[in-house]
RNA sequence: UGGGCCGUCGACUAAUGGUAGGUCAAGUGCCUUUGGAGCACUUUGUCUAGGUUCGAAUCCUAGCGGCCCAGCCA
């Protein structure tokens, strides 16, 4: 039965979400959210988190909210809000409410009074440092702190001058009273509420206390009755707290599931290295094209599209693995194969003179647009007697099984004509610095009236006619697989690949190039996807290479043991 | 070492006690005015050992391996 379609495959959270429809444990109702801390930029491991959050919710008609997580003011600011908004909408998906869990503050102050009456929290005057020795190990249980058993009364009393600014930071917490012995470390009588005199990007200097995520977190989600909470594996060990409190305060039940966060190959996905290299200089921003944020990957010419379809092709589980680089570069090329209007560009220019072509003489080639795409139509590209080819299509001694030009070899102008190289000049370092060619003047367009037969097409571009460029090469940012293993004394950052990226300044693209707008996507022909680089100026545009087209030749040069 | 979670082709993921399938990668062939598009085909897998069962990737037990947790970060 090898042939049947399968059909679309679920996983573990639709299947809950199936269920709890099918038992109508909330009315058919499906509220998702999706949570960012707004203390750093988007990366393609929360597209998947996105693609999650608003694409179960989509599909059963529910809503999902963006909620910024915002409650830790030192790390947080309003520019970064701005761009997950923008970036989410990019990514194709509209939220439905706009939240902040620092728009829950006050109701968060009185659920803590609650627990504090209800003799489940306790200010704690233990120091950080006296804290964590109190909290045991990871196989030893922990202490309680002698400020414990303080009365309600005081309790409050304190509270409320934590509040009121009386005391400095980190003098005092609050905590929850559950269980210092508990083998989930998180169970240890979490701090609930830190003093920290800052100012928040929302409430400006309103509060001196900030709820720490766990107090947060799960209240935020039960205010907007989110049916599904969906987050990744670390917080596994935050769910039974998560319960713990909803079920003290006897609010709506959120329900907390955990699936596997995205890794891919030869890239990092950490905030805090992402911003290293930001901060260092390593790249030149957030939305470097080598960066795996969204503003990287937009950059670099990434469609929302490609990136949806890798979301959905990779799946939800809670295996923790790692994809590889190359599923993602599918997706890219599937979606860029479509779409992108082909031009011819010469990355490394090599000249060709054809020695019987008329001097003077330009004819207009028709060129098909997008050979997937009949729609798109053709255009004129400019074709005369002094051309540019890619320096990888000549070669004076050709390898064995190598078919493009070389001395004595006939081969296709893309286009334009069949041409056979008749000889080399050489510069005074013995480079070849010029290809002379004849032409056929019956193979206007591609095709030889007498059916011979070549075993290569090139590109070209008129030397007259074509516009400098610049194109930016890219290649992983870093050479290990994986990024994050490193060496004895090394850092993350020492798996950097010194070669990420190559500028090729004196590239050669067709006319119809010229005015091309930033954010524009095409095909150079044979070579790979390219996007106009918002650094483009009118007299020289800059690309960015997406992604290189599949290289059969490549790879048989590598198997040959081939030198270049 | 306590707790939590997870082990299916090289990678990702299905199969919900009943035919181990799909995608990527890799390989082979075809085709080609992109050597790169497209098409067809092929290879490789249930961590191990026991058990339950007519029947186990699926359930049970034990091992082994991986990830996460000791922030007043999220």
């Amino acid at each position: 039965m090898a042939a049947a379609p399968s059909p679309a495959p679920s996983n573990f959270i639709r299947d809950i979400i199936l269920e709890d429809l099918k038992t109508n444990k909330h009315n058919g109702r499906v509220q998702t959210r999706f949570p960012p801390e707004p203390n750093g930029h988007l990366h393609i491991g929360h597209a998947k988190a996105i693609c999650i959050d608003f694409g179960l919710a989509d599909e059963f008609g529910g809503d999902t909210n963006l909620r910024f997580d915002d409650t830790n003011p030192e790390k947080e600011e309003t520019e970064y809000v701005e761009s997950i908004k923008a970036d989410v909408n990019w990514l194709g998906f509209q939220w439905d409410g706009l939240f902040y869990a620092s728009d829950y503050f006050d109701q968060l102050y009185e659920w803590a009074v609650k627990l504090i009456k209800d003799g489940k929290a306790y200010v704690d005057d233990l120091t950080a440092e006296e804290i964590r020795k109190h909290r045991g190990t990871l196989t030893e249980p922990g202490k309680d702190s002698p400020y414990r058993n303080r009365s309600a009364e005081e309790n409050l009393n304190l509270f409320e001058r934590m509040r009121a600014g009386e005391f400095p930071d980190g003098s005092r917490v609050l905590r929850a009273k559950i269980d210092m012995a508990s083998p989930n470390l998180n169970m240890r009588d979490p701090v609930m509420y830190r003093i920290l005199h800052a100012e928040h990007h929302r409430t400006g200097n309103k509060w001196c206390i900030y709820p720490m995520y766990d107090f947060a977190h799960g209240q935020s989600d039960s205010i907007e009755r989110v049916t599904h909470s969906l987050c990744t594996l670390e917080f596994e060990d935050h769910r039974p707290l998560y319960n713990w409190f909803i079920q003290q305060l006897g609010i709506f039940p959120s329900r907390q599931i955990e699936f596997d966060r995205l890794n891919l190959t030869y890239t990092l996905l950490s905030k805090r290295k992402l911003l290293q290299l930001v901060q260092e200089g390593r790249v030149t921003g957030w939305d470097d094209p080598r960066m795996p944020t969204l503003g990287g990957i937009r950059r670099r010419g990434y469609t929302p599209e490609a990136i949806r379809n890798f979301c959905g092709a990779i799946g939800v589980s809670k295996t923790n693995g790692s994809i590889e680089l190359a599923m993602l570069e599918h997706f890219v090329r599937e979606d860029l194969n479509k779409r992108s209007p082909r031009v011819m560009a010469v990355l490394r220019p090599l000249k060709v003179v054809i020695d019987n072509y008329p001097e003077g003489q330009v004819e207009e080639m028709d060129a098909v647009n997008n050979p997937e795409d009949p729609s798109a139509g053709t255009r004129k590209v400019p074709f005369s007697r002094v051309l540019y080819i890619e320096q990888d299509d000549f070669r004076e001694d050709p390898p064995k099984g190598y078919f493009r030009l070389s001395p004595g070899r006939e081969v296709r102008l893309r286009y334009g004509y069949f041409v056979t190289c008749t000889g080399v000049v050489k510069n005074e370092k013995g480079e070849v610095g010029e290809v002379h060619c004849t032409y056929d003047p019956a193979s206007r367009g591609g095709n030889s009236p007498d059916g011979r037969k070549v075993k290569s097409t090139i590109h070209w571009v008129s030397a007259g006619h074509a516009v400098d460029a610049e194109v930016r090469i890219y290649e992983n940012l870093f050479s290990k697989e994986d990024p994050s293993k490193v060496d004895e004394g090394k850092d993350v950052l020492d798996n950097l690949n010194p070669n990420s990226l190559e500028v090729l300044s004196h590239a050669k693209v067709e006319p119809s190039l010229a005015n091309a707008a930033a954010g524009t996507r095409w095909q150079f022909e044979r070579l790979g996807y390219f996007c106009v680089d918002p650094d483009s100026r009118p007299d020289k545009p800059v690309f960015n290479r997406t992604v290189a087209l599949k290289d059969t030749w490549a790879k048989v040069e590598k198997k040959q043991g081939g030198t270049r």
